[in-house]
RNA sequence: GGCGGGGUGUCCGAGUGGUUAAAGGAGACCGGCUGUAAACCGGUUGGCUCAGCCUACGCAGGUUCGAAUCCUGCCCCCGCCA
């Protein structure tokens, strides 16, 4: 048992109480009974990161344990969104965006998750949280604003003039009853949810029920090697991420954030002896092994070098067929907005900043035009990492 | 309900009648160097049918040859008072 506690609370930054989660394994065992493990996402973003996997790694920690894993999509509580490490209002998601979202979650989670009956419960919040008034008045109740308002981020914008709304204020409140209404043993979530998963206990001692162990895990910073990890913010790796996505993405992350990857993704230290080369480069087949399997962490692998070390060009490419006639013109801004994701004046621009090659040859400023006869069959390179293979019509 | 402050491009933030597609910074992107790291250097950063045109400074009107800048109404945020 002393060794299932510790396993299970590798990494974690704080277990509440103390020994919270050892009595409560005890309890299980006595009672012949998994625990129900509690993690909450919200479908606010497509796509689930790494930054859920360290959760979500956790969760499966507790699977592999003979526990039982309550999948929270917060479909309701994501129309709200949680305001936690953000310094002011979330624009409001309409309710076709979450849906679209949700969707994607589960295959996703999947990844990581087993999916067994037994050791995987989905749930959507939307269940209990579309209450009526005076249920949601009786929850009001459990907590105070003096309470709420404790959060520090929470008191930081009243104190810096900032709006908060009563929505967001709410938010924990509703986070805190999800626990009611999942009966949830344990709940796992980021150090920045500390204060909301605390509040759940509260709100479950109020309802009459056994409080939840709480546990906080690090927060894994993105790619961009300064800010928490999140598609909002574009620093993140999708778990639906291609492999050479995810692949060259690990690859540029900042070497001072190599041990956190390390050490939340691998459960092992940053190898001391390698460079920080080589430890990114293990790193990102890892990854990609994991997400993917062995072959495609060497693929992979071989893409990167042949674009990247060598400056050569991919093997595969995708194809992008050319609009109009063999002999007719080609509008290069207009090829390149619809292939990547930028406008016709972008466009120009990166032609003009030499950004655009044709079968590795720069064009030069002001080329916009080329007859298509002189692209087909050639390879159009657009900055450093994108590569088209063009057909004629 | 009263009084005061404020809403500018992805973000922060200058600008109070004209040379303002809007200073400066951040971020992002491109190029150089490199390990798609860091640091550093240079460039770009609303859109388009691009030597021109269109749209843009909370929204809608108005004054003016000309407005982000002045006037009117409305919306929203913040503070103090009630």
């Amino acid at each position: 048992m002393a060794v299932d506690v510790e396993q299970l609370s590798a990494g974690a930054v704080e277990v509440l109480p103390a020994d919270g989660l050892a009595a409560r394994l005890a309890e299980a065992t006595r009672e012949r009974r998994p625990l129900r493990v509690k993690l909450g996402i919200d479908p606010t973003a497509p796509g689930v990161h790494l930054g859920h996997a360290v959760a979500l790694r956790k969760l499966r920690a507790f699977q592999d344990a003979g526990h039982r894993v309550v999948l929270i999509i917060g479909d309701f509580t994501a129309r709200i969104g949680d305001p936690s490490g953000r310094s002011a209002l979330r624009p409001q998601l309409t309710e076709a965006q979450i849906a679209a979202h949700a969707a994607t979650y589960l295959d996703q989670a999947a990844k990581i998750l087993r999916r067994d009956e037994e050791l995987l419960e989905v749930r959507r919040n939307s269940e209990w949280l579309e209450m009526r008034s005076g249920e949601l008045l009786a929850l009001l109740r459990m907590a105070t604003v003096a309470q709420l308002t404790e959060r520090d981020d929470f008191a930081r914008r009243l104190a810096a003039g900032q709006p908060l709304s009563l929505l967001e204020l709410l938010y924990p409140l509703l986070q805190a009853y999800d626990s009611v209404a999942v009966r949830a043993d344990v709940e796992i979530g980021g150090t920045d949810q500390k204060f909301n998963l605390l509040l759940g206990r509260d709100i479950q001692r109020a309802h009459g029920l056994p409080e939840q162990v709480i546990m906080t895990l690090p927060i894994l910073i993105g790619v961009d090697g300064s800010r928490k990890m999140s598609k909002t913010l574009g620093n993140d790796i999708g778990l639906a991420d291609p492999p050479d996505e995810i692949y060259g993405k690990t690859m540029s992350i900042p070497d001072h954030a190599l041990d956190q990857y390390y050490r939340l993704l691998l459960s092992r230290e940053l190898p001391a002896e390698a460079s920080p080369l080589t430890a990114k480069r293990a790193l990102a087949r890892e990854l990609v092994a994991w997400l993917y399997d062995a072959p495609a962490a060497e693929r992979a692998e071989a893409r990167f070098d042949r674009v990247f070390r060598e400056r050569g060009i991919p093997e595969e490419i995708e194809e992008v067929s050319l609009p109009g006639a063999p002999d007719s013109a080609v509008h290069l801004p207009a090829l390149l907005a619809s292939t990547i994701d930028v406008s016709r004046s972008q466009a120009r621009r990166l032609i003009d900043q030499g950004a655009v090659a044709l079968d590795g040859e720069q064009l030069s400023a002001g080329c916009y035009d080329l007859p298509a006869e002189q692209l087909d069959g050639r390879v159009l390179q657009i900055g450093r990492r994108r590569f088209v293979r063009l057909r004629g019509a």
